[in-house]
DNA sequence: CCATAGTGTAACAAATAGTGTTACGGTCTA
DNA sequence: TAGACCGTAACACTATTTGTTACACTATGG
């Protein structure tokens, strides 16, 4: 699981998990993931805590969807595993009274706001379901390699 | 000279450079970054192979910008240090013939490349000569700290 | 023609962040 | 009460970026 793919991730199992309908373990997901149980804890945690999904200890435990596909948007799970900021800024910072670097960091905070918009926008608008009924779709035409 | 500020750190240099007009060694342009030689060299040489900057070895040597602020772009600045990708969408790679995998990599896809368009849209508009601008303008009225 | 002040670059050290692993405690249920 | 779960801390591993050292090359001034 390398290279910050958690959102796609988290996607992909989130689908699963709605189109199965049950509840699935660590142990499991860490399969699907080619990872382990600790790691999809740690990360199932976040979704957890924004109220995405829940989980149960002990015998016949682990996690289910607190609501169906339709309700859970992509923006959702970002904000769930990266809080409010999608993009961040990556500004200057060695000389603060510069007004040079302010004016640069200034112009390019704001294009990188713009493109955060952007960036919501789109993932507000895709649902989990949608994801599913394309999922669902393309299997169905035999697209699966 | 950390948490890649590459951008902003080097739009910060070409803006003092284009403002004082001269050519800048190695060392100078490392004290304004907090940081060495060594690191501005490599980072100058993305900057010097996509035809922003150039540089003269030997006594009196240095660094020197090869057309006026006007003419260059954060854009620009951003191609030289990054290549063509501005924003890379993480997607996932577990199980690549899974169709949920699919189609949730595919919509991801498209949200990113969105975000970059407008990113690329952003950047190509301002200029380092503007930018230089805000720079003199506040600082003559005095919003230095 | 050589000392000096530069760049170019390879090789390596250090810091950082993400990921993987182990270990152990808590919780539910058959 | 044993077994199958989650919760979490602590630590090892890995990859990437940044910093450093070292040395070769180049141009200039005296």
């Amino acid at each position: 699981m390398r290279q910050d793919g958690r959102l796609a991730r988290m996607i992909h199992v989130l689908v699963h998990m709605g189109l199965l309908g049950g509840r699935e373990t660590s142990e499991r997901i860490a399969q699907m993931l080619n990872t382990n149980p600790v790691v999809v804890r740690r990360t199932m945690a976040s979704l957890r805590q924004y109220g995405i999904v829940e989980s149960e200890g002990g015998r016949g435990g682990g996690w289910s969807l607190t609501r169906p596909l339709k309700d859970i948007t992509v923006l959702d799970v970002q904000r769930a595993l990266q809080g409010e900021t999608i993009l961040d800024a990556p500004l200057s910072n060695d000389h603060p009274s510069c007004p040079v670097e302010r004016a640069a960091n200034a112009k390019l905070q704001r294009a990188f706001e713009s493109a955060e918009q952007t960036l919501e926008r789109e993932f507000r608008k895709v649902t989990l379901a949608e994801i599913g009924e394309i999922a669902m779709a393309s299997a169905k035409a035999g697209k699966t390699g």
